[in-house]
DNA sequence: TAAAAAATAGATAGATCTATCTATTTTTTA
DNA sequence: TAAAAAATAGATAGATCTATCTATTTTTTA
């Protein structure tokens, strides 16, 4: 038997994968109808405007992203081994074709004029690292660095690692991060 | 007397700035022309497309880059010296407004389908990261990492530092990024 | 099962986009 | 200074964009 896909689902599953892969700019409101198979009359009853459906798509990017880190650490009880999960956690969102993280990439696109689109990614970004610093003092570490300066640059390497695979179409920089902080944190 | 700015140039640096600061995909020829005060013909006539002109500006994005390193580090001699210089160059061009680096900001945008942007991106951020390892190669330094995956990672977290005060739209990232590396070489 | 709500196809408005073309004027070169 | 090259204003083509509207059909709710 058919599982029915909601209608508003379906325009926003299908937004959600244009946005991320082609860009916002670049997707038009003509080619989510068609590839959702609803009006168009549809689409603007759930969402009033195309800002209203990327909207909808951070969010729901937002949810997804901390109930995958929650799957995928589940079992994981040592701070260490949980770092050590949250870098494989953005490794694998990579793969296989480094489309990079959403968040950087609205922001790339539309810039930080909109409020709304700010504070959802500026939240997001600052949740990820709230939980690292979390992870980091519960460490027994004694480097040189004081450990939350080294738990807020993790976060920064692994952002700049991120972008940097996109660009070089390549698993490396995110590999470079996971040596780095294993050395350090060992 | 007047210092006449040659046609090309106009076109090319009210492209620069609109590129960068408002985004490619929302700057439109109407405006480029607009502002350069310059007729669309002329525009045509220099660069056949509107991708071409974005090489173009890639290509003084790049040159730039690197002539403005070199003004910003004359009078550093000592490896160490020039590493916080480095990321004292990369702070600078994030003043005041935190509009990103012109690079990723493509990336983002348009993505990797084009090879002439791809690789000019690839290799700008390849460049960087090869005077880095070369200046961390050159350090005294006998911490626990390894020299060139400590430039490695150093670079990402400059890069990572730099999409994260776009987004919250502050200079502590960077801040942050210097404080660390600051403790690793000295 | 009747009424209300949701979804549909498709036309349409009006703005905007890149790019081309024409006819004229200005500037540069030989 | 004459010929060639470059720049100009502005119309135009044709595609694409977001959003609205109408009239009809399908689905859900009471």
């Amino acid at each position: 038997m058919k599982e029915k896909v909601k209608v508003r689902d379906r325009i926003l599953n299908v937004a959600t994968d244009l946005f991320y892969h082609q860009g916002f700019n670049q997707t038009g409101i003509n080619q989510i109808i068609a590839e959702a198979n609803i009006a168009i009359g549809s689409l603007y009853n759930h969402f009033p405007s195309k800002n209203d459906l990327l909207l909808a798509y951070l969010r729901k990017q937002e949810e997804e992203w901390f109930e995958g880190l929650e799957k995928f650490t589940q079992g994981s009880s040592h701070p260490r081994e949980k770092i050590l999960k949250f870098i494989d956690y953005r490794i694998a969102q990579q793969q296989p074709d480094f489309y990079g993280c959403p968040f950087i990439k609205i922001i790339a696109e539309i810039g930080t004029q909109d409020q709304q689109v700010q504070q959802l990614v500026e939240g997001h970004k600052s949740r990820q690292r709230m939980l690292l610093q979390g992870l980091f003092q519960q460490l027994d570490y004694d480097g040189p660095i004081d450990k939350k300066l080294l738990a807020d640059n993790f976060f920064l390497m692994v952002e700049g690692a991120t972008v940097n695979a996109t660009i070089s179409r390549n698993i490396k920089p995110l590999e470079g991060v996971k040596k780095f902080i294993k050395k350090m944190i060992s």
